[in-house]
DNA sequence: AAGAATCGTAATTTAAAGAGTTACGATCTA
DNA sequence: TAGATCGTAACTCTTTAAATTACGATTCTT
């Protein structure tokens, strides 16, 4: 699996689930998307506690959408994996020169309005969008 | 230093040429960012290449401004350093589904208005700006 | 011309972060 | 009760960027 894949692996799951209402184990999911079961609890785990998806343990356990996918934003998924564009961290330590001071409210103030404008295009488009747009 | 740390590394040199035009070593440069004089050689060599400053070997040699800070902008900075928001890179091999294709589709085309809207927004600031804005 | 200081750059090492793996307890179905 | 699954902690592997080492090329000073 690639870097960082966190947000496409749900995705790509939800798809998935949007298009077939089945419970699917961990252990599937990993296959179809060339990972591994426990990468996939701790992604889809993410959006359980989000209101995303459900699952349930034992012999026919697994996992399945929580809500119609027609409910569910790319946005929605975006937030609840925590992630973000740009990582914004401050400045290291207190004795840090007033230049880079400036940089930083600046550019953070910069990213901070770009990663809200992508959460805003990304809130524009459902799990059930994707999913019906698989057919070209 | 930080990771991925070289855009701030450059908008920071930058601003303190911006304030203060004179030779600067990599070595001068390297102290002050908390970092090596090699990694300052290679970005402000990044940046040399699109004319943003300018180097001289020898003693007496260093680096400085190759032009109006009033004429660099952020974007300017940010496309000579070649970085990305994020790495859009394709679905791995040919046997992809379709969900994955769909997904990849609207994704990245979103990533794409993202990334344009973002360079908009450096290419609205200066590093003259960045520098001016050093004090409250 | 010699010597020193600097850049330019290749090659290597180190460090950090994410993904992958192993392991095992908890839970649930049959 | 047995077996399958989740939940999670702990560890290893991989990848990427930064840091480091090294040294030739250039250029100033004397």
């Amino acid at each position: 699996m690639k870097r960082n894949s966190r947000l496409a692996l749900a995705l790509h799951t939800l798809g998935h689930m949007a298009a077939d209402d089945r419970v699917r184990t961990s252990s599937i999911i990993a296959d179809h998307a060339g990972t591994n079961p426990v990468v996939v609890r701790r992604v889809l785990g993410k959006l359980r506690e989000a209101g995303i998806v459900q699952s349930e343990k034992g012999p026919t356990g697994g996992w399945r959408l929580a809500r119609d996918p027609k409910n569910i934003t790319l946005a929605d998924v975006y937030l609840a994996l925590g992630e973000r564009l740009i990582a914004t961290d401050a400045p290291d330590d207190a004795p840090s020169c007033s230049v880079e001071d400036a940089l930083h409210r600046r550019v953070s103030s910069m990213i901070a309005g770009i990663e809200e404008s992508f959460v805003a295009r990304l809130a524009a488009t459902t799990i059930a969008e994707v999913q019906e747009a698989e057919k070209p």
